[in-house]
This record gives structure tokens, sequence and C-alpha cells, in this order.
DNA sequence: AGCACGCCGACT
DNA sequence: GTCGGCGTGCTC
């Protein structure tokens, strides 16, 4: 239980476990007669802070001398920290090589959580009028008089009058304050259930699924469908089982699926909106849900990846749509795969998981292939749409324009769409307008200050941005290298670019142009969702914002301008991901009875990714993969873990990552490879090394890595990161 | 993560 | 001689 008595009868010692960038909880005094138990949340002082912790049950390593503890200030009025929670934390803290306080942090509930919110201010006259009787304070205090009991806030927008004279009448005592606690809202979701009507397929899918979730035990499921199978719909069957016994359901999506139309498919079926957590929530919303998560009140939650790390109370399914989206990794800090810490999450609950996808990964179908997952299919598309039937545009036979990239196969293809009135859409995964700008007389390019990496030409905002840190500069007039006036050309094409070219070609036709920064704001968003879904748009021009979820009903073409952009570095998931992707987007085609077409234009029709995704044939492709990864004992058939090892001062990174290697101790199931310069060397200021790892599937990795990097043995502006699973290897 | 502490260069 | 830059390491 982490309580121990001290020789004092008065005092007892209990571990709190802070959010910091620690592995080990920290001991506190206690007062004997104080009821604090593991998982509950304490205020402590930190050096010069307080801050909040969790009550741990685990000691240091080291005992601390008893002369440095300090006390417990007070027990937060939280439902504690769940068993099931504290051991997720701890699982994926030795499972990603993260501090646990690190890990902790990802669960700690949302700043002033206690504070000032069932809590409101609220002001009174006092009776005194001020000596000095301003035009602003009068007003004042006519409002109050008029209005008692009134807020802060409420004052200031009636009367117009400066904050600062209100709070100078509060301090001198004449207007009161008084704080009374806000009434709190009874939440209750009224859900209003919508039973749609399921094609013979979905109930025989949502059948099988019932069978597996009644079992009320740890199980994992695939549910496989193709795009625009309805696989949303049938999920929803098992969200509403969970809602009807009273339990909480947690769905997960990406971030970029995280979309209106996403959110209008479940108010359609459950008549409420449901709670959503992602990155962008404000926090009166953030507060807002975490308590009632915590307390039960609220049933069904959806968020991106960190809603895995939420207090439920009673969490009886999880599902995982899009599962094998590369962004439920987690690039940062605590590097993890919020897919697979679901799966964690799902076996200490003892519940059902349901995970989700077109296109699922490589890792998922293994285990299906070897039982651990079991499996449902949807085949067809609901409403009998036909999937889409796709060619590929060989770049190679066709005539190179300069600063063309729609070939003109695609052209005409576009023009036959547009004569019927049908809509097409243009993917490039390229936000700006150029990729790359260069001076044609001295050949500089304009890079990163902070990132060996290109700058990227937006034409919107007349600047030059990395893609990477953040970093911009106005579009300058000159070369910065030699002073050449116009001499800068722009190599590549982006969307911006793209929609130039589009309008010379078909000047008549209305587009739309979305990339993940051209849509800013929600508004904007679901306005440009709307007037495609109303047939306003001719051509939809996207990035990868476009490539899943939406279900335009017009959209009958497909074009793909670069499909070989994921095939370049040497990431070994390239061809699963270019497949996934090429998918995915040509699913946006034919939704409707209309029947639709893609066509991919690549350099390399030979591969046989391209031959795969023509035919159709996922299976074949994915098996190939699958045989491929076999071979070279890469996953699932083998671990893979990178150390990153990263500094401003080159050398010394360096220095360190050839010491790493040179002292990696030499075992049989784990091979070392590197250090090698990360591809991106040069990333927000930092030079970057990597050391990566390979092990058979029953090496001890994790124990392996603890043991070898001693950790905060080397100078701490030297960052040593472990990337268990690495996804990409920049 | 924050913060103090201490070691070096610039400047009143 | 002092102010303040940042690099280092501790916080129970």
């Amino acid at each position: 239980m982490g309580i121990n008595k001290s020789r004092s009868n008065q005092q007892k010692i209990i571990s709190v476990m802070v959010p910091y960038k620690i592995d080990e909880p920290f001991q506190y005094f206690a007062s004997q007669n104080s009821s604090l138990s593991l998982g509950d949340f304490v205020s402590v002082p930190l050096g010069q802070k307080i801050i909040i912790g969790v009550v741990w049950d685990k000691h240091p390593k080291k005992t601390v001398d008893s002369i440095k503890l300090k006390k417990v200030i007070e027990k937060q009025n939280i439902p504690p920290m769940s068993k099931s929670l504290l051991l997720l934390i701890e699982w994926v803290s030795n499972y990603t090589l993260a501090p646990l306080g690190s890990v902790l942090k990802l669960a700690m509930p949302p700043l002033n959580f206690s504070k000032n919110h069932d809590i409101k201010k609220t002001l009174f006259f006092s009776g005194h009028i001020p000596k000095r009787l301003t035009e602003g304070r009068s007003k004042i205090i006519n409002f109050i008089e008029k209005e008692p009991g009134c807020t802060l806030e409420e004052v200031i927008k009636f009367t117009n009058v400066s904050k600062n004279i209100l709070k100078v009448l509060i301090k001198q005592g004449y207007v009161k304050e008084k704080i009374i606690k806000e009434n709190e809202l009874l939440f209750e979701e009224n859900f209003n259930e919508t039973i749609p009507e399921l094609t013979k397929e979905q109930l025989l899918v949502s059948g099988k699924i019932m069978n597996e979730i009644n079992k009320n035990n740890f199980s994992v499921i695939l549910l496989d469908g193709v795009t625009g199978s309805g696989k949303t719909e049938v999920y929803f069957e098992a969200i509403s089982k969970v809602i009807k016994k009273g339990n909480q359901a947690l769905i997960m999506l990406p971030e970029i699926s995280l979309t209106e139309q996403w959110l209008q498919k479940f108010y359609q079926r459950f008549g409420v909106e449901p709670i959503l957590w992602h990155s962008s929530i404000g926090k009166k919303d953030r507060v807002n849900a975490w308590k009632k998560i915590s307390t039960g009140q609220v049933k069904v939650v959806v968020g991106a990846r960190s809603s895995l790390f939420l207090p439920f109370k009673n969490l009886d399914l999880i599902i995982v749509d899009e599962e094998h989206d590369p962004s439920y990794k987690q690039q940062e800090n605590v590097i993890y795969n919020a897919r697979d810490m679901a799966i964690v999450r799902a076996n200490i609950l003892n519940k059902p998981i349901i995970l989700v996808s077109a296109t699922p990964s490589l890792e998922t179908l293994y285990n299906v292939k070897i039982k651990k997952y079991s499996l449902v299919k949807l085949k067809e598309r609901y409403g009998g749409a036909k999937l889409p039937s796709i060619s590929i545009i060989d770049l190679n036979n066709e005539k190179k324009t300069p600063k063309k990239w729609i070939s003109n196969s695609l052209i005409e293809e576009i023009k036959k769409c547009l004569i019927n009135k049908e809509q097409a859409m243009l993917f490039l995964n390229r936000r700006g307008y150029a990729p790359l700008t260069l001076c044609k007389k001295c050949g500089y390019r304009l890079e990163c200050n902070n990132c060996s990496s290109w700058l990227v030409m937006h034409q919107s905002l007349n600047k030059l941005l990395c893609h990477h840190c953040g970093y911009s500069i106005n579009y300058p007039e000159k070369c910065p290298k030699c002073d050449t006036e116009n001499s800068l050309v722009l190599i590549g094409p982006g969307i911006e670019r793209l929609s130039e070219e589009v309008s010379q070609v078909f000047p008549e036709a209305k587009q739309e142009l979305l990339s993940s920064d051209l849509l800013v704001n929600h508004k904007e968003t679901s306005n440009s969702f709307e007037r495609i879904k109303k047939g306003e748009v001719d051509i939809i021009i996207g990035t990868q914002v476009m490539s899943k979820g939406h279900h335009f009903p017009y959209l009958t073409l497909v074009g793909v301008i670069d499909g070989d952009i994921g095939l370049v570095g040497g990431d070994i998931r390239a061809n699963e991901k270019t497949f996934q992707l090429l998918y995915q987007v040509s699913g946006r085609a034919g939704r409707e009875k209309l029947g639709g077409s893609a066509f991919i234009q690549t350099y390399y029709p030979n591969y046989p990714v391209m031959e795969s995704i023509k035919k159709g044939l996922r299976d074949q492709f994915l098996d190939n993969e699958l045989d491929n990864r076999k071979s070279n004992l890469m996953p699932p058939f083998g671990k893979l873990a990178s150390v990153i090892i990263s500094s401003s001062d080159e050398n010394e990174a360096m220095a360190l990552a050839q010491k790493l290697s040179k002292i990696a101790p030499k075992i049989e199931d784990i091979q070392l490879f590197g250090p090698v310069a990360a591809p991106i060397k040069f990333l927000r200021g930092r030079y970057r090394f990597r050391i990566l790892l390979k092990a058979s599937r029953s090496a001890k990795l994790q124990s392996y890595i603890k043991n070898w990097i001693l950790f905060n043995r080397y100078p701490k502006r030297v960052k040593v990161q472990i990337d268990i699973d690495p996804y990409t290897f920049l």
C-alpha cells in the first residue's frame, strides 16, 4: 500500500508519483489519521512549487533521508485513479521505457480541475459610495445595485468599463465579492436512438460481434470492411448495447477523421452529441469531459490518441477506428502506439476491443492469422454501390510538360466526368505551392534554419514554411546567398500550384482546395464539405485530410497526382502505407449508385504495390508483404527498436551514438545497426543519429535496452530517446 | 518540467 | 567588482 509508519506516531510516509520526467515516486509525510490510499490525487510541495501527484504503491529504490521529506498538503476532491489505469500507466512505462512520471502526465486531470469550476464569484454593492466617484465607477455601481449577484464578466460586458476600475473598487471594499457554488449541471445524455436499417451482411456481422462482446471478457475483434460498407453503423450497434447496460464506451479515431460528418452520423443514430476529446478542445470542455467521464455520467467518448488515458469509471468496450492509421503512434515524449496500448487497456480491464479498418495493418492481420484476434468482414458497399475501378497511369509513357502535373490521360478522364456533371477529386499529399525553392544563378536551396529540410512555398501566405518545426520567412526578393534579383524558381507541385493548373485546364470548373493548413476553423471546414456534398463543387483538390471518412455523393473520379510519394525513404512500411493510402483515397469515389473510378499516376507501374492496387487484390498484396516481412524477420515476425541520439552539437551526438554502439552487449537474438545519421539529420535545431535494434520475437528487448543505455549518465543536452516498434525513421 | 546554483564574459 | 548569460543537476 506504500504506507510506512515512521518513528513518530503522528506521521506516516507515503509514496507519491509526480507527473515529471522521473521514474520513481517521491515520499512524503502524511498525518497518521489521514485516509490516503493508492490512486488518490494529492497536492504536494515539490521544489518551489505545489503540484498534483498520485498516491503510488511502490517505494523508491534508495531510501530517502526523512529530514528531506515534506508533508502532503491535501487530498484532492476527485475520484481516485482506478487500479486499471494505474496498471496501464506502469505497463506503458515499462514497454516504451519512458519515465513513469512522463506517462502519468498523460493521465493527469486538466489543470484547475477541482478549482473554479463549480465556483462562481458574484458581486454585490457594499452600500458605501466611493469618495472619488468617476463616470466609470458610478456606471459600475449602478449596474451592480440593479443586478446584485452578477459576475465580473457581466459587469464589464454591460457597462463597457475597464476591468481594472472594477478590480480597484473590489480591492477598496466598495464592491463585495461572494463566492457561490454553481448548481452542478445535472448531466444526462438523453439518448434517443434511431435504429437504422442494416443490410443482411451488416446484420450478420453485427450479430457475430455481439456474440463475441456478450462473453464480456478480453478479446480483440477485427472489423474488416471495404470503404463505404457501413462499418460505423455496425459498431454503433455494439455501442448501443453498452449504453443500454449503463456502461461506458470509448471510440478512438485518428484526429484527422474526427470530422463533422462522423459526428453527424453519431447524432443521427443516438440523438445526442458524444463527448469529444482531442488536442484542441477548450479548457472548459476538457474539464467538464474529464469530470463526467470519471463519475460515469458520460457514456460515450470519441477521442484521438490521448483519450486512451481518460479516467473511465466503467469502461465496457473500446473501438479503434482506422486502426492502421500511423497517427496513432505518438512520436514525441512518450513514444507509444495508442492502438496497441488500447489493446493493453482492454486486456487489463478484461473487456472486448474492436479494431476497424478497410486496410488493416499487417500486425493486426497477422494476429488474425494466428487466431489471436477474431475476424468479421464486410465485403459489400452499402446501398449496392460498387467499389471503384482502379487504373494506373504510367507517367513514363506520358508526354512531359514543364510545370504540369496532370497527365493528358487524366485530363481526358476529368473532362468526361465533368461533362456528366459529376465531381472529380485530385489528391496530392503536399501542402503549399511548391516543395522546393532554389536560385537558378547559384543553385542555393532555401532550407530551414532548424532542420535539414526544404522550405515549402505557401502562396496564400506569400511565405516559405518549414513543415517540421514551423519556421517561416517572407518570400525573398533576391537570393539570400548571391543577392541576384528574381533568380528564385519554384520547383515541384503542392496543391496550391495544382489548383493553378486546374484553373488553366478547366477554367469553367468550380474548385475547392482542402488541406490541414487551409481548414483553420470548424465553420470553414464544414462549409467546404457542405458545398462538396451539395454538388456545388466540380473539382476537389486535397491532401491527406481528404483521404478518409468522407462520403461525397457526386464524387465519381479520383486522380492521384503522385502515387509514389510514400515509396521514397527507407521506411519498412513504405509499401504498406502506400497501399493503404491509395486504397483509401480511391475508396472516396463512387460511394453511391453512380459508380466510380480512380486513376493513379506513377513512375513505377510494375511495382507489386501498384499491381495489387490495380487489380484490387488487397489480400494478395498483404499476404505478399507478410511473406516479405517473414523472410527478413521484420515485424510482426521480429521486433524493432530505434535509439535516437540528438544534440545541438553534431560531434557530441555522434560521439555518444558511437560510444553507445560500442558498449552495447553482444547477444544472439538482438542485432545492432548503425549509428547512422537520421534521414532528417538536423531537426528543430538538433542533430540526430539513430541506432536500430532488430530482435527476435522472444528477445527481452526492453530490459536489454535498459541495461545498456544507462539513462542520465551523459550530459543533459544530449537526448537519448527510445522508440519501441518504430514507424518512421525520421 | 521548473528552478536554483555556479561558473564565465561584459560592463558600470 | 557586479550583472546576467546559460549549462548542470535536484526536486521527496
